[in-house]
DNA sequence: TGCATAATTGGAAACGTTTCCAATAGGAGG
DNA sequence: CCTCCTATTGGAAACGTTTCCAATTATGCA
């Protein structure tokens, strides 16, 4: 690290105190012009730069804040830290980033460590947000802190999705369509309050239109072969031709699963997903999807956090319903009344799935 | 933060003097049992912790290692950090986060910023490691770094996937699979040494097997529609049977574009990716791609730093050979010399595609 | 019991800042 | 020329640690 000159340094070479120096190059009190340039000089002469530690120590301040969440390796979480940390980084604060695994342990060492290293404020997406040690740990001791991705109790201010009311827009959706018989494949809820939220959610869309409750599928992680257990469910459950997945990724799965099962998306079945991640519009059929904007929330919390640090006004957190969208795809499709066999009917525009014209468009290219 | 006991207070509770609670609490020195068990209670009642900074002022050390990555938004990157960040947090370090967005601007000022903060270590992708201008300042002050996804110069260590060999390999896995007219899809070079390190890689590896030098396409960003960019390029070059894109999201886009212009993937066109994210097994056809391991490099990364940093020997940074392999999919099949129109070999086990059994499995699963 | 030695203890300095406060210098007005 | 006021300046304390060192207490041995 070879010796990097100290404001000590700079005062011996310019010739004054430390204290004239601190205040010229912070701007604070009053210091002559002649001054003001010999620190000058010194300083560049130097190359000095202040020492965020010893700041911090005499400012109790350390221009930090905390993110945990579960896994930036979901690219909703990954979004979202990047949109908090750019935020941050423009009010000139810095990010320290700590994933929790989704594992509560994790979850209450990483705001330990957080709060040991002193950060300024805490930006995190909890398991469970009625039973967590790590959110009272910063409770106990009034740390501005902002939930993302979890609903803040009464009052408070927070960035997320409204999975409930998202839940719900899907079943109209299906309802729009004529799917009557759902289906709703999700991780199971221990881990995460979030997908039951979806669940519930869906389960009351779908009583509000009267539609059969739907079916429960948990499986284990994202990158299991849902395969088996999909046709297991689906000899239960005939007669389901939607079906909700809890996020896009159990989604895709889906769609695999089902076509190693030799059922068609969308035609035997349509699938609609959550989250919005981007692959979802570069594939056959796109994704029909819960849209949602990580974002714009990791924007709004980090907004929040410094708002609340150096107490102005906070961002208004946007309304419930405006937190996500629904966005058709090809995986969805109207369930024709009694259809003909093998009409097909889209709701929406489906990617092209011409058949093979080879022969014609190779004849093209080769004039 | 209503005030928090500091070694001081501690130090009057159990009636002794800071130096013995210091020494107590790190375990280092002589301290009587009795004096042990008062500093140990009265850390309990006042809930005591240390101050971290406090404690980097004094040991001039921060346990925090900085990371410096383009933006997280890409899986590649967002499972490197991730991987990185683990192996930190372990090692009782914590990770400062900073994303440049692509932009050297940006990318200088993350590591000023970085420096300023004194953290222990970089890790860092730099755009071009040739020229810039955070590297330099790094250098110039000794500070701990680890190249990630760039290969450092000369006896350096680094964590970073062998672009010009994958190139290579892409070229041979063409070769085998009777492709010799291929292009290269792209990202401009300008910003990244990594997709031009790739494509010189693919041109050698076509130039070694006597195959045509791939005809180069460069587009922008991943999220535009390169429909009208392909099907001109494909004009121009209208014998190309194999394409390798620099990215796999850019390999969805062409394969989403061939679909738009009725080219069939694989039959019409082979494509091959890179990176290996998990959706591109998830779709159909499967991705053939070169699959990377985002994790390891990342926690490959952090071990250096640690090492660097402790002062024991680093951890044996891997052949570069071994930093990617091909992984087959359905989105590549061999060219059948003058084949039969029509007749599909495919080279790898495809995914599943039959055609629409539904009538079957309906009935399978009504009974 | 007395003495040498070892273990235990606390005061104080140091780390790099900011800021209070007292001291000094420089001007203006008489 | 003297006084008073203001602008500038630097010394020193404080922030929370660790660690050196000297002082004290305890232990072992003759």
């Amino acid at each position: 690290m070879g010796q990097v000159a100290t404001i000590k340094d700079v005062a011996q070479r310019a010739g004054c105190g430390v204290a004239t120096v601190s205040r010229v190059l912070n701007n604070k009190g009053s210091a002559s012009a002649k001054m003001r340039a010999k620190v000058m000089t010194a300083v560049k002469e130097l190359d000095f730069h202040f020492s965020e530690v010893g700041r911090s120590l005499q400012s109790n301040t350390t221009r930090t804040i905390g993110c945990v969440v579960p896994s930036i390796e979901n690219p909703v979480y990954a979004d979202a830290v990047q949109g908090a940390q750019e935020v941050c980084l423009d009010a000139g604060y810095q990010m320290l980033l700590i994933c929790t695994n989704y594992n509560a342990e994790m979850e209450t060492h990483a705001i330990r460590t957080l709060i040991a290293k002193q950060v300024d404020g805490i930006i995190l997406t909890v398991g469970d947000v009625q039973n967590s040690e790590g959110l009272d740990l910063i409770r106990s001791r009034t740390l501005p802190h902002c939930l993302l991705y979890n609903t803040a109790p009464a009052g408070q201010i927070s960035w997320a999705v409204d999975d409930h009311a998202a839940g719900v827009k899907v079943a109209d959706v299906f309802f729009e369509n004529n799917h009557k018989h759902t289906g709703f494949l999700g991780l199971d809820f221990l881990s995460s309050d979030r997908a039951r939220q979806r669940f519930e959610g869906f389960s009351q869309g779908c009583a509000n239109h009267k539609m059969t409750p739907p079916a429960l599928l948990e499986v284990g992680d994202d990158e299991d072969d849902l395969t088996p257990q999909l046709d297991a469910f689906l000899k239960r459950h005939p007669d389901i031709t939607g079906i909700f997945a809890s996020n896009d990724y159990r989604a895709l799965a889906a769609i695999r699963s089902a076509r190693q099962l030799s059922i068609d998306v969308p035609r035997d079945m349509s699938i609609v997903g959550f989250d919005g991640i981007k692959v979802g519009q570069m594939i056959d059929p796109t994704l029909a999807t819960i849209v949602t904007a990580p974002r714009k929330l990791g924007a709004g919390a980090s907004q929040t956090i410094l708002s609340m640090i150096t107490g102005l006004t906070p961002p208004q957190s946007p309304l419930k319903e405006q937190t996500f969208s629904f966005r058709a795809g090809g995986s969805l499709m109207p369930l024709a009344a009694e259809s003909k066999d093998g009409e097909k009917v889209a709701a929406f525009p489906p990617s092209d799935d011409q058949t093979y014209k080879k022969a014609k468009i190779q004849q093209e290219r080769s004039t």
